[in-house]
Order: C-alpha cells, then sequence, then structure tokens
DNA sequence: GTGCTGACTGCAG
DNA sequence: ACTGCAGCCAGCA
C-alpha cells in the first residue's frame, strides 16, 4: 500500500471510460497502460473491481469476446445479461459482431 | 521472505 | 489447427 500502485487505478479509469453497448480486451488495457504482458493482471483487477459499482467488469472480455470472467459475476448470467441488456448481443458466452462492437483505447482515447 | 495462483496473451512445437 | 510454456502484477498461505 506504501507503494500505491496506479495499475489498479489506471485500469479502473479505462474500464469507467468504455462506452455503453461496447466492449474491451484486458490485452488492450493492458497496452494502453503501457504494460502489454500484464493482461492478466489487469483481469486481476477486475476481480477486485466488484466493489467498485462505476467499473463496468461486464464490458471486458478476453481477446476472442469470450466471457471468461462470467464466472466471477453474482451469478454466470450476470454478465451476460448486463451485457444485453447494452445492446451487445452474447451467444454461448461469446459476443457477437465483436469486431464492431470493439472498443479499443488506444485508438478511442488516444 | 518465498512460492503458487489467477477474469490473459503471444510465440513455439 | 491444437497444445504447451513463459511473462507480467497483486494477494494469500
Amino acid at each position: 500500500m506504501s507503494q500505491q500502485s496506479h495499475f489498479f487505478e489506471d485500469v479502473y479509469e479505462v474500464v469507467k471510460l468504455i462506452p455503453k453497448g461496447r466492449v474491451t480486451s484486458y490485452g488492450a488495457i493492458a497496452k494502453y497502460l503501457g504494460a502489454a504482458k500484464s493482461s492478466r493482471t489487469v483481469g486481476y483487477a477486475m476481480n477486485a473491481a466488484h466493489s467498485l459499482p462505476d467499473v463496468p467488469a461486464q464490458r471486458v472480455v478476453n481477446r476472442n469476446g469470450l466471457l471468461t470472467g462470467k464466472h466471477h459475476f453474482a451469478t454466470p448470467t450476470r454478465m451476460q445479461e448486463l451485457l444485453e441488456a447494452e445492446g451487445v448481443i452474447v451467444k454461448n458466452d461469446q459476443v457477437i459482431d465483436f469486431d464492431v462492437k470493439f472498443w479499443d483505447p488506444m485508438k478511442e482515447l488516444l
């Protein structure tokens, strides 16, 4: 704590900026933060994001558009429900038109 | 203080 | 095309 890991904070900041009806990947966030190889840590940050209601973790999926983290929500279907409620169609734990719904912070935030 | 695990990803075999 | 391994950061035993 004394060193204050900005990593989590930065991850939350980016996730909060994800537009409604859009999704991104752990790797995209990690790369935006300058740590492309720390994608795992990004996912770990999402695990801790449960305490933060302003962090839409459901909009963060893996690079294949697969809801790998859905199992960490209150219910296995919670993540999909939240996404579909925002206009993101999910089929078989996979985001439809992922390439279209994909939101890249590197390009969007620039 | 040391070591393992995890919501990932890319390269090598 | 499929499987396996290594790298990154933070939390817990």
